[in-house]
RNA sequence: GGCGGC
DNA sequence: GCCGCCAACATA
């Protein structure tokens, strides 16, 4: 993808290998990605194809982690497809397919560079990307389809008439049409239609082990029906087999102080399961928001890592170096203005003299709202950011610090006021040794907001950062409100 | 939390 | 022990 002799890139536009004349133009959807992207392509192009493309897998893992049917999974993927990558049909103008279908061949290759390095990582970046692949295989319009699958080689061997009759018996006890309740005549009749391809029995592990496919000398005969088996798994070897070699020429970028970088959070962001950075996006959420509704906001609208912190400093009436900041810009970017800010940590740290407050914190406060330093405004601690910080009851993710029985008691009497119960529990407890805090945290917002399991907060997305979680709760509320009593909605 | 000063 | 200023970037 690289050349080994470029190792620096130039502060203008012009970064991956300069060939105009090989400008590849996509005559298909679906890729297999056989080659890397030669293109010219700017570091923030390169940056925002990747992210777009990771909050897909992100979604993707969380479908898998929280059990999502295939067609669930083929929504929610579809939902987000379309939002941050879509990638139309042939039938719109070409040059807008193309410029689609460069960011999906962009994004996914340097995922793939963030990705190789170790057998962990490979491994759940081959397994998001099939099923992305499966995605889009199974909505792909079946004429283009076909075409692509015949512009390359499956080492497929078409069986003819007289084999199949031959092995007729084995066959058709093999057969399995996906369609319940078939009468034995309709099932001989679709046996009698159904096209069959061999292939070594290796390239359908799946099939074999399912028992829907006859063996004979190491040939596996596929129906029709099932050939998609055959190139979900080319796929996903092919993918697996790059991505080897790709680690191994790797090394060799480690000099670029830009890219590595970059890299590192990429991957990082997938281990987190957290796809995006909210914080950036939407900031002062609320509107004339003071500092005392801010206890009843924690009650209805807090994630519960902060509503932890809430908690602790009413108890404890302060809080530690790491919850100060992370509560701090968690209150900014909610809308607390500076002022407001102020009197808020005035007022919980009240067992202090205006003196001590006034030398030890004020600055601090100041300083967040960019009015102090280098006043630069700084973005609230996403999910990922909490999940790595030092473990600690006080400031962490509870889903990830606390002991599954402190986490459990917790969760109840934060929660079931809004509808929690005992029995959600088990459920939960699940999510977390399955180490997927964001999704527990989301099913746990899904409960206390009456969404439908597996909505999350909205078309399916995953809370990925604390104000994004309190923001759509307060929007829920809202919408409800308007819902209720539009009237009371004039202000 | 860091760095500095006395 | 007292005080003042600055930062928020990683490394599985």
């Amino acid at each position: 993808m690289f050349r080994a002799d470029r190792k620096q890139f130039d502060d203008e536009p012009t970064l991956l290998e300069v060939d105009n004349k090989t400008l590849v133009n996509y005559p298909y959807r679906l890729s297999f990605y056989d080659k890397p992207p030669l293109f010219d392509v700017t570091l923030e192009e390169f940056e925002i194809c990747a992210l777009d493309r990771l909050r897909i897998l992100a979604e993707i893992e969380a479908s898998a982690a929280r059990n999502r049917s295939w067609e669930e999974t083929k929504a929610v993927t579809d939902t987000q497809c379309r939002k941050y990558m879509h990638l139309d049909s042939n039938t719109i103008a070409a040059s807008t397919r193309d410029a689609q279908r460069r960011r999906d061949h962009l994004g996914h290759f340097v995922l793939r560079l963030a990705f190789c390095r170790t057998e962990e990582l490979r491994k759940r970046f081959v397994k998001a990307e099939t099923t992305l692949f499966k995605v889009r295989y199974d909505t792909d319009k079946s004429e283009e389809r076909r075409r692509f699958l015949n512009s390359r080689d499956f080492n497929w061997v078409e069986v003819d008439h007289t084999e199949k009759l031959q092995y007729r018996d084995q066959l058709y006890a093999s057969f399995h049409p996906p369609i319940k309740g078939m009468s034995d005549q309709e099932r001989r009749n679709a046996f009698e239609k159904e096209k069959y391809y061999k292939v070594r029995w290796t390239r359908v592990p799946d099939l074999v082990d399912k028992r829907r496919v006859f063996l004979k000398r190491g040939w596996a005969y596929v129906p029709a029906m099932e050939q998609s088996s055959i190139v979900y798994q080319a796929f996903e070897t092919h993918l697996m087999k790059d991505l080897e070699m790709t680690a191994k020429f790797l090394p060799k970028m480690d000099e670029d102080t830009r890219i590595v970088p970059l890299l590192d959070k990429l991957s990082q962001g997938f281990l987190a399961g957290v796809s995006n950075e909210w914080s950036t996006l939407t900031e002062g959420t609320t509107e004339g928001l003071s500092a005392d509704m801010i206890d009843d906001i924690a009650r209805k609208h807090y994630p519960m890592c902060m509503r932890n912190m809430h908690t602790n400093l009413r108890r404890d009436h302060h809080l530690k170096h790491f919850g100060r900041l992370t509560y701090g810009l968690f209150l900014k970017v909610l809308g607390l203005s500076l002022d407001e800010a102020i009197v808020f940590w005035r007022k919980s740290f009240d067992r202090i003299t205006d003196d001590k407050f006034n030398k030890e914190y004020r600055y601090n406060i100041r300083h967040s709202y960019g009015q102090e330093g280098k006043r630069a405004n700084y973005p609230a601690k996403s999910c990922s950011q909490i999940l790595q910080g030092e473990p600690s009851s006080e400031h962490g993710c509870p889903y990830r610090h606390f002991t599954m029985e402190n986490l459990q008691t917790t969760l109840l009497t934060m929660y079931s006021s809004q509808g929690l119960q005992s029995h959600h529990l088990p459920e939960i407890a699940d999510l977390v040794k399955k180490q997927s805090y964001h999704v527990a945290c989301t099913r746990v917002f899904e409960i206390t907001h009456s969404m439908k399991k597996g909505d999350g907060i909205g078309e399916g997305e995953s809370v990925t950062h604390p104000n994004q979680y309190a923001a759509r709760s307060m929007e829920l509320e809202k919408e409800k409100k308007k819902a209720e009593d539009p009237d009371a909605m004039v202000m």
